[in-house]
DNA sequence: ATTTTAGCCGTGTGCGCACACGGGTTAAAA
DNA sequence: TTTTAACCCGTGTGCGCACACGGCTAAAAT
């Protein structure tokens, strides 16, 4: 401890009390005069005190016990493997501090798994959840559910709206389309046409690609850029569809020279860009998945834009944690910068 | 402290041996059988012992003090704000761990006033020192009397070649050059004219300036692109004397399309922009500082690369903490990620 | 006059670890 | 045989805080 760090045997002496009296003034337990009560809230405020975290949690025998629902990492779906570096890493710092976290991942895209495991969730009866509301209406089903059982929720990734979640950590998914759209116009000149890729499976409805999607019109419009800009949702359970449907696209449209895909399944067109040999567009997309970086290295993507997934992870769980230990106030929502990332500073990004 | 823990306590029943022993054993203390230390240690290994954090460094008496030695914030040089921000963020976090920050900080541009505190650091005798190396030769004696007294020095923003420190927190300028010229190829053709303006003051010399400068230049060579670029060395002591060199300089090359700016003062040229209404040019300068941000925001600026300065400063006090309270090995360089912000996703950097 | 009660407060213990101190055993030196 | 030292190890205390427990005083109830 730093020298001349006030503990609470100093206030008790310099208010001429025991420790316990103190003690009890500090965590409203009664028992204590009016008199003496303002004294010692009085040499509190003047002196600043702060208490000792370490001694706290030592003493300290409440176990608090934070549940953390998200997909699994799958094959074709990495993406969660990054917010999970970061609530690793949060673990690993509040381990000694009361606090543990218990993990239940799911399938993606399954919603059955997820109404599964959110019963199991409930069943643990955390002091609080931090999960990615991928479904809709399942999510807002659990919201309701906690906010019965007072535990307070953190939302990553995706925002629900009207429900009454302690905070949200995640991206300004409107802002980011507007980024893009910016990007492509300094590479790109008014007569060049543009594609807008919107790739998913097919109950996979994410609203993020729509408020990115709006976002990258609404800058075109702002400025008022004269681009053609076409927009094909396309599904990808099946590559060989997938391949068919590009090949379509690019052989209708061949003047596209800028091509925005609305997800981290950017990989895919950069997959076919290179089989295809086409090297003349602009692609740009989302998040720094392992196989996006590669292709952004390559120089297959021109812009990837991250959104420090470890670090809303990360922030997700300081903030519970603070929020319990500490009745530290959280903001409602937490924006993540856009990272925009490209081959001469990707590097700097791993890692 | 999270269920199932192993405390030296188990470690001790489990080997049949009390906590004294085993407490030898983990601190090197000697007086133990080479048979119960290698039992010991094998419980150690096979459960992943790790020392309860809260309560080592509540039983601990040593105290730490690090020191820090960097510029003092001033009308015209505000970028000693930011990396302090994350020192003090730092220091919030570690402040109950035994650990003390005794901030030092001297006049921008004063070698005198850097060399005058350099010895109240050594006076104080630290543990651990963290300072930014801008008056080179001075830092390195720093290093040098740091290496007798065993303090282990951790440098940031700059880095110093061939000398005996610790770790180094900062950016790569040159890589930060190449993604500027790749940034304003994305913009502009190859026909356009493009500018370096390295401004500063008269002894001011940075090596980050020239090895920004140069990354931009090797972009551009790689690239074979034919672009016709001009340096300018301008000194901005004199705030009518450097609007007369700006007036010469783009008097005599109307053409230039692209300006890259290799310091954090981009907003100096940002302003003239403004005031002679020139906005025909992409500029580009570094860092996240208010006045930059302000040019940013009005699209007076294109991009400011940034370099994560509160980062900076967060990660360089949790590393020698660290390195002190744990022997965790530091890497010896730890580059940031360099930042490309633009209209679009400055708020989001902005705390 | 005695017992009960409420109001106020001090003491003691434990959290997991570090470390000082001292105790016991054995083998070598006197 | 006795002394001494080397070797190995257990115990106890304190770090700052939380909290259970119980003690004291004065007023109210019996």
């Amino acid at each position: 401890m730093a020298k001349n760090k006030l503990r609470i045997k100093d206030i008790a002496a310099l208010a001429n009390v025991s420790t316990g009296t103190v003690d009890r003034v500090l965590h409203n337990r009664g028992d204590v005069s009016e008199e003496t009560r303002q004294l010692i809230l009085s040499i509190v405020e003047e002196k600043k005190y702060t208490p000792n975290l370490v001694a706290k949690s030592l003493a300290s025998k409440k176990n608090y016990k934070i549940a953390i629902l998200i997909p699994d990492s799958a094959n074709d779906n990495t993406y969660w493997d990054l917010p999970y570096i970061g609530l690793k890493r949060a673990e690993d710092e509040i381990k000694n501090f009361n606090t543990e976290i218990i993990y239940f991942r799911y399938k993606p895209y399954n919603e059955k798994d997820f109404i599964q495991l959110q019963k199991e969730v409930l069943n643990l009866q955390p002091d609080g959840l931090i999960f990615a509301p991928v479904f809709p209406s399942a999510a807002k089903a659990l919201i309701d559910n906690c906010n019965e059982c007072q535990i307070p929720v953190i939302l990553i990734d995706a925002l629900i709206e009207n429900c009454n979640s302690l905070s949200f950590f995640g991206q300004n998914a409107f802002d980011s389309g507007s980024l893009a759209a910016r990007l492509l116009c300094y590479a790109s000149a008014e007569e060049d046409e543009l594609l807008i890729l919107k790739l998913g499976y097919k109950d996979g409805i994410i609203q993020h690609q729509a408020q990115r999607e709006e976002g990258f019109l609404h800058y075109l419009k702002a400025k008022n850029r004269k681009n053609k800009v076409a927009t094909h949702i396309i599904d990808i359970s099946d590559p060989q569809e997938f391949t068919n449907m590009l090949n379509d696209v690019f052989h209708n449209a061949p003047a596209i020279k800028g091509v925005f895909v609305t997800s981290s399944k950017v990989y895919k067109v950069a997959d076919y860009f290179e089989r295809n040999l086409i090297n003349d567009k602009i692609l740009i997309g989302y998040d720094l998945i392992l196989k996006n970086a590669e292709f952004l290295s390559r120089g297959s993507i021109d812009f990837l834009l991250g959104q420090r997934t470890e670090e809303q992870g990360y922030k997700s769980v300081m903030a519970l944690f603070s929020y319990l230990q500490m009745q530290q106030e959280i903001a409602k929502i937490n924006y993540s910068p856009i990272d925009i990332v490209t081959q001469q500073n990707l590097p700097y990004f791993l890692q």
